[in-house]
DNA sequence: ACTAAAGTTTCATGTGATGGAAGTTTCTGA
DNA sequence: TCAGAAACTTCCATCACATGAAACTTTAGT
């Protein structure tokens, strides 16, 4: 996040160290010594410290026996009233569920947050194939079934904003040529779902559907299967059903 | 000069503010304005202003078109790799899909948390009856099918000095006499399951069994029905299997 | 036991947080 | 449409509190 401080100008140093720290907490370190997050984050040691003990002291952090900190459950607390797990989460999971057990493969949730998939949720299974996205965790929006149909409902200008940048090619099979891109949302649009054939992954595809309230793209839901499982129509149709359901049940509430 | 300062040494400092004004954030107030909160923390509007405003340049708050501050989804992604979802939620979550499709009621999953149930997860549908848990959410550990199974599984030390504090009775048939609930949970210990009937809402009763690991009980799932559908012997058996299978999940991880 | 690494405490210093007050925007109602 | 009020934002003189180097203590490794 911040290499390296400014000497002239450091604006909110406390605060935005506290937050750096619990930055660190993520998928590669779910568990962090005192001196790992002094390293990380660039600041004195004994700075981390007394940050990292009044975060522990009010629930944030935890220390474990190990004498690694964790991210404490007062934090959990807070974040499940996020809107995320508030209103879609909750709304989606039993149809998440139904989902699952209808196509026992892996099924994913997911918006746009800053330029990026974030996964809300996933469901994996011992029959589904192994996967990247994690609950809380960000992906490209061209590389990803989800990622795609969420960019595709997004404004003409957001788009070519999101085509200007340099896109990542996490596989041969990734589209990053712009115009082939524009062409394959305009096809999503026209579709009404995404489909990607190992532009991800190495041997799997996807297929995914938005969730749509008021007009808008709000969500998408997509699922991860093995190539020679992509069966395009019929898990177009079951997803389409769950889509719908879940924006009732966003409605409804 | 400072006339509301609260004259016992308050070492406030700036980070525990911050906490505070996080900690806002409850099932009661998922979305806040400046104002709310100030009113909430006690604090000055500008105190809050400065610090509500880092938060959320962190992402750790966001602002709505209605001026309102939500939990942001950067603090909701941190929260994610809390040992909590990673391993507890992310291992049980499709095993509690099953159990939701299998008895089609309210399932949940939950943790000891500061002498309380603190829900992790739960599945709620349109076909079962409407509940208080919440993910996130924390409720008594007398009164919770999920909670007695938690307190029953503790050191004797831990239970005497939970039922030496004053009990909550949410509802006329919660056990709050501490010798009645002394036998309540050596019952539990035997059959391996703990019930409630109407001991926290109305005419709904639980089931629910521990999660074990390493002979120790670290989390337990429950159903949540209404009374006249108490099947004990199909549920408890339904539940044995599903916790035997997180807790396979979980070790096998 | 000995040593290095990790973690904790201390304290003089001055940076950056503080909050009352004044200014600005947004909402409300007639 | 326009007051008037309420919500929000900015300002700045003051000093409380964060800072981090260094000294000290505990833990892990040989």
């Amino acid at each position: 996040m911040s290499p390296a401080r400014v000497e002239s100008g450091a604006p909110t140093a406390l605060l935005e160290r506290a937050m750096d720290i619990l930055g660190c907490f993520d998928p590669k370190h779910s568990a962090l010594t005192l001196t790992q997050i002094s390293e990380l984050t660039k600041l004195p040691m004994s700075t981390c410290h007394r940050i990292v003990g009044t975060l522990e002291a009010g629930g944030f952090l935890s220390k474990g026996s190990d004498r690694k900190f964790r991210v404490g459950t007062k934090l959990w607390t807070i974040a499940q009233h996020a809107p995320l797990s508030e209103r879609l989460r909750e709304s989606a999971l039993p149809t998440l569920a139904r989902l699952y057990e209808e196509t026992g493969e892996n099924v994913t949730l997911a918006v746009l947050d800053r330029g990026q998939a974030l996964y809300v949720d996933r469901l994996v299974g011992e029959r589904s194939i192994p996967t990247i996205s994690r609950a809380g965790g960000h992906l490209p929006l061209h590389t990803t079934g989800v990622g795609k149909v969420l960019l595709a409902y997004q404004s003409e200008k957001a788009i070519e904003q999101y085509l200007a940048q340099p896109l990542p090619k996490p596989t041969p099979q990734s589209i990053t040529q712009p115009d082939a891109l524009r062409k394959d949302l305009a096809e999503v649009r026209k579709n009404g779902y995404s489909i990607t054939r190992q532009e991800m992954t190495r041997g799997s595809g996807s297929i995914a559907v938005p969730i749509m309230r008021k007009g808008k793209c709000v969500a998408a839901v997509g699922v991860i299967v093995h190539l020679n499982r992509l069966d395009i129509n019929r898990l177009v149709s079951t997803l389409t059903d769950a889509a719908a359901s879940i924006a009732a049940e966003l409605d409804g509430h």
